[in-house]
DNA sequence: CGATGAAATTGGTCCGACAATCTGATGATT
DNA sequence: AATCATCAGATTGTCGGACCAATTTCATCG
């Protein structure tokens, strides 16, 4: 029982203490409930990621040394690395040899997780693009339906971000402000599971086709395309909104696939199946 | 250079070699590409998950251990470990301390390290249910249009399976059933993202919601529900699959959120704006 | 034959050391 | 003054060994 004693460490350290054993005391409907010893890097990833969840460390941000954090936790460094690594396939952090450890993002995506275990060449980026459609066309819905008035806000001004970096010309930053745009009408979807899975699918095309809107023209229609979802989703009006959503992927869809080297057309009976 | 020579090393370790440095071969589109160094422990990931993708490793099976796995690689322990908390993350393998390294899933489902980073207190269910009839509704409509004969033989097996398991009264074999059928729809649609998204919610589900059908009465209209859904797939009639899919699922799960305390009622404007 | 307990096996954790890489400062060169 | 080369420090990446904890295996005993 070294692993837990929370001794008091020394430098800044304030927000990096492990939590006691902490047994589980939810409501057990059944006796002989499962239990689970609780490993040390499952404790290091709760609350590193908590952290991250919560805001106290922002997107950027370095965290301690490896060395730091185990100290901090009071645990060895190989179990902070082993954390990191979990950490690291969530998409929340990454580690930089000689550098540092930084926060990514501060919701979970598993694209790298996944870019590990599916395959490392490109899949079928028609697959991609289906996939989001059926997901933000729905999540669109549900915001028309559930966006609150501070949510609908962030829309709006996610929207004219698009528009402005648009006029500007500056294709890099529409890229950005377009993902705060899809990410902000996720979230206005109240469901948190639409939420993940849009920025996750959206992240793993953006790892795959990196190239996505390099002709000003698409995304002229782009900033179109956002303003009606907008106005639906402000009209409080599902219908609207997953129409105006799925013309919007469709349209990209078209526009990206047709930069496309020839490959794989659509093709029914896909899977290779015996 | 020592982590990549192929050292022929001793013992059984035929499947696990090391793969040469791999340098990215792909079609460069602009010049200072990105590099990325892999790190050891991400070609260990690859190599394992893709042994399981392609069914050498069979669920259930149990690795090689640890330090055997270590020197098959050509790497140290630390770096194997690190490497199966990657795959444990992804819901393929599970370490079982004084066991060994056991197989769990043949595709990746992101559960366990959801479940680290999200919270751990239960998510609203009907949030869940919502994600699943979403993704499940299209799978089954793309299904319909896609499938091949050997996967629509698959889906009337398991169909028929969680029927005969109904009749039986074997509720466990019910479930385990209805998760193969669920996840044959999902293959059948042709698109991989649908099925790793299918199997990752139905997992978190299982992880929330333990105590899914226990009742007979709600599983005897679940077998009526997938033979429509199997009926509509083997018709190619995309419509029909997606209606019975989503009766199938807005039926379970009025049968399940009935069954559940009193909690969270629908609420519109959920997610803690400002 | 079943129960018991010791021994072997295996993952979990800790520690120390070195290598590879990045960062920033310093100084030399143009 | 600006640019480049070099160096020292910091930090992650990897290695090897050691010990602990949990599990399994198997000989022993009742």
């Amino acid at each position: 029982m070294s692993t837990t004693n929370a001794k008091s460490h020394s430098g800044n350290g304030s927000r990096f203490d492990l939590d006691p054993p902490r047994e589980p005391v939810s409501a057990e409907r059944s006796p002989y409930q499962a239990i689970t010893v609780s490993r040390s890097y499952e404790q290091v990833v709760r609350q590193i990621a908590a952290l991250i969840r919560t805001g106290q460390l922002r997107s950027g941000e370095r965290l301690p040394t490896e060395r730091e954090l185990g100290s901090a936790f009071g645990v060895s460094r190989g179990v902070v690395r082993e954390a990191v690594k979990v950490l690291g396939a969530l998409g929340l952090v990454e580690a930089r040899q000689g550098s540092g450890i930084y926060v990514l993002h501060d919701i979970p995506t598993v694209t790298r997780a996944f870019t590990l275990s599916v395959s490392p060449d490109a899949e079928s980026v028609e697959r991609l693009f289906e996939f989001r459609r059926t997901l933000e066309v729905e999540a669109a819905a549900l915001a028309a339906r559930r966006r609150t008035e501070a949510q609908l806000a962030e829309i709006v001004a996610a929207s004219e971000a698009t528009a402005r970096a648009v006029e500007l010309g500056d294709l890099e930053a529409f890229g950005a402000f377009d993902n705060v745009f899809h990410g902000a009408v996720a979230r206005a979807s109240g469901n948190p599971y639409f939420e993940v899975a849009v920025a996750t699918a959206r992240q793993m095309q953006q790892d795959v086709v990196p190239f996505i809107s390099d002709r000003i023209g698409s995304v002229r229609s782009a900033i179109l395309h956002h303003q009606n979802i907008t106005a639906a989703i402000g009209a409080r009006d599902p219908e609207a909104a997953a129409r105006a959503m799925a013309e919007h992927i469709v349209y990209t869809s078209g526009a990206v696939t047709a930069r496309l080297p020839e490959e794989t057309p659509i093709e029914a009976g896909v899977g290779g199946g015996a």
